[in-house]
DNA sequence: TGGCAGTAAATGACCGTACATTTACGTTAA
DNA sequence: TTAACGTAAATGTACGGTCATTTACTGCCA
């Protein structure tokens, strides 16, 4: 409708000026409903249909929106394929998918301040965070002791959720609307402590990973976690290809042998 | 130059033809020298400069080929930029970014036969291989106990080789032109043996990474390792995204206090 | 011999057109 | 009401051209 103007003075080319410019209106969820057509764009910028295609097809190999012929292009739903959700997630999925079901003992979840962990968040001292403290099965045996912090000013609605059979992603992205896009964690092995040792179930001799997770949605730190996995039964298996990069696939659930 | 022929008959589009062809005779090396400008293949297939460019593009995109201004394209050189090694590359490369030297103190460098290691390789139990054992160092203090089996057929010429200094796949790739394209590892967190807790100075409460790996190159199965590497004072560091995926960065090498 | 200017050649950017193919949609007939 | 048909609209493919900008190279001059 409105007619747009591009900077035409050839410091950036039309297609680049272009591309931004249909990034930033897609961000700002001016296409919710529909994504303007090539000829619409043509008529709009009063370019040319071959620049068009040229930013439309950057869009496309972005993954940002989808094209097919005869139809408008269309915002490209959830690409949700990747999980960008590191070896936790990885872990815990693999367990569904090796028929074990998975459960959940909530052992704390309420308010409370953490100046350390705070600070981690980005946070002052003495702002309150939302505390969730599970025990997580798979199948009748513990898995994991599972700890996690966001801000109570995001997350408050989460005190009302139940724990024991849904995740905390959905339920975050449910009452909230916020989605994990990025993160950080560290793996390590360590002995678990006489305490999580009782817990988890864990035979006097088994080692456990140690994961601490900084979690971010929206160019904000959300989510502080810290899980430790017994070691005894679960590995994680990875793939990696120059082609491909590192890739975390299923993790193991039999019996582990020492070679 | 010759003329080259496409099916015009519309079953695929000529620029994916194109792609597909020039795929193939850079694959074949026909372009080491020098990669034909885009109104030389628009001679040689008879086809438009369009539908030139929107093959090259999408070579482009695939980083195959690097094309700048008033120059020709040019084969992209060495797109080994992500490193396919998996998480034991990461931890001794991260090492070494933070300043401590490496050594290794060879233990075993000699030809045996293993017959469970050997079917991991899809060889015959018989078939004799390359065992080298080595512990590693970072600074003066052990890291990992590192154990490597390959068959004698590829790997013959390591033997006289001095892994004191250098790393394994330096060799490999000097003396045998083999060099690992993709592979698969199992990360395991465990409590070292007595007989490991000795050699890699473990105090007697720290646990231990044990990773199993299967290395490829071309196409054959060509490295078994088994590598465990003390957790008192190494960690694996990741970043995940939905657009970067999960990458392996630097290992942590600081003191770990339990969270 | 070295530096400089000029020229040729190549890619980048942009525009226009035509036709093919698929989808969406409204109309008609059973 | 439903199925089939036909038309309009949109994208995909492919052709053509023009100008700008950068690179590579040649030859001149000091």
């Amino acid at each position: 409708m409105s007619e747009r103007t591009l900077d035409r003075t050839g410091g950036e080319p039309l297609w680049k000026q272009l591309q931004h410019d249909l990034v930033r209106r897609l961000g700002a969820g001016e296409f919710d409903d529909v994504f303007p057509g090539e000829l619409a764009l043509v008529e709009d910028y009063q370019v040319s249909r071959h620049t068009v295609r040229q930013a439309l097809g950057k869009l496309r190999t972005d993954g940002l929106i989808v094209a097919e012929r005869g139809r408008q292009p269309r915002v490209a739903t959830a690409p949700e394929i990747r999980q960008p959700m590191g070896a936790l997630y990885s872990l815990f999925s693999s367990v569904e998918a090796s028929g074990l079901t998975q459960h959940s003992v909530v052992r704390a979840l309420d308010v409370r301040a953490d100046g350390v962990i705070a600070s981690r968040l980005d946070l002052e001292a003495s702002i309150p965070l939302v505390y969730l403290e599970r025990l997580r099965f798979a199948g009748d045996e513990p898995l994991a002791l599972d700890r996690v912090w966001l801000p109570k000013s995001l997350a408050e609605g989460l005190l009302e959720a139940d724990f024991s059979h849904t995740s905390l992603y959905n339920e975050l992205a449910e009452r909230t609307g916020l989605r994990l896009d990025h993160g950080r964690e560290d793996i390590r092995a360590v002995n678990p402590t006489p305490a999580e040792r009782a817990l988890l179930h864990c035979p006097a001799d088994a080692a456990a990973f140690s994961i601490n997770r900084l979690g971010h949605a929206q160019g904000r730190k959300i989510e502080w976690r810290h899980t430790v996995v017994r070691g005894d039964r679960f590995a994680l298996s990875a793939e990696f290809s120059a082609h491909e990069g590192y890739r975390l696939t299923s993790a193991t659930t039999t019996a582990i042998s020492r070679t």
